[in-house]
DNA sequence: TGTCATACTATGTCTGTCGTAGTATAATAA
DNA sequence: TTATTATACTACGACAGACATAGTATGACA
């Protein structure tokens, strides 16, 4: 487990690109998220909805109510465009970011 | 430039690994980090400053007083072996960070 | 005499993350 | 029938690293 304060910054990027493909919930982005990092993340559900928030505000998703299965109701959310070039913008910073940190560490 | 918010947590890291091979003072860190990243990523002077204190407190590094070539008195910092080992451990989060980071990551 | 590079310290703000706690529903087990 | 578990959230406050702003001080050099 990684401590996710080092990821301060990064929820937000790790949410939009699972979004890309599909609308999802946050029940389903917390599992997904487990899952494709084999538990090596697991991110706290407050900090995911705060992540929400902070991306709808900024008009990168949108929200819609929708129904599960079980007929359970939930919140969807869709990446916007602005948030599709929100998403590659985060993903050069990140490049620059991993070659800055990278040039400190020493094998 | 990249933001700074993304390096949280590793500001202690990079300053760490400028003082492995000699001991060093503020100003001498600073311009480091500036040659190093090309100007990519300049360390604001608050930030190095509460990262040594943060450091000391730990005792990862030990300061003494020294005199510049010039006669100028200045703060010196050197790495203890708490320092070492903390730096080893801080390197290998950062792999596995930017593995877990990475997943998300799409060209 | 003034400017510049050097070498710091003090104080308060911002923001993403997190701890704690609580609410509510549908499915499943006892 | 009752309790538990997984799901699906919201509210509130604390924490800590980074940063803005501001100020002090010295030696070199013009």
């Amino acid at each position: 487990m990684i401590s996710s304060d080092v990821i301060r910054g990064y929820n937000d990027l790790i949410i939009l690109s699972l979004l890309l493909d599909q609308a999802s919930y946050g029940y389903d982005i917390s599992r997904q998220i487990r899952t494709i990092t084999e538990d090596r993340y697991i991110i706290k559900e407050t900090t995911l909805y705060s992540s929400f928030n902070r991306l709808l505000n900024q008009g990168f998703i949108e929200s819609f109510s929708g129904r599960s299965e079980q007929g359970r109701m939930r919140t969807y959310y869709r990446i916007t465009e602005a948030g599709r070039s929100y998403y590659k913008e985060k993903c050069e910073e990140w490049t620059l970011t991993k070659d800055v940190i990278n040039y400190f560490i020493k094998e």
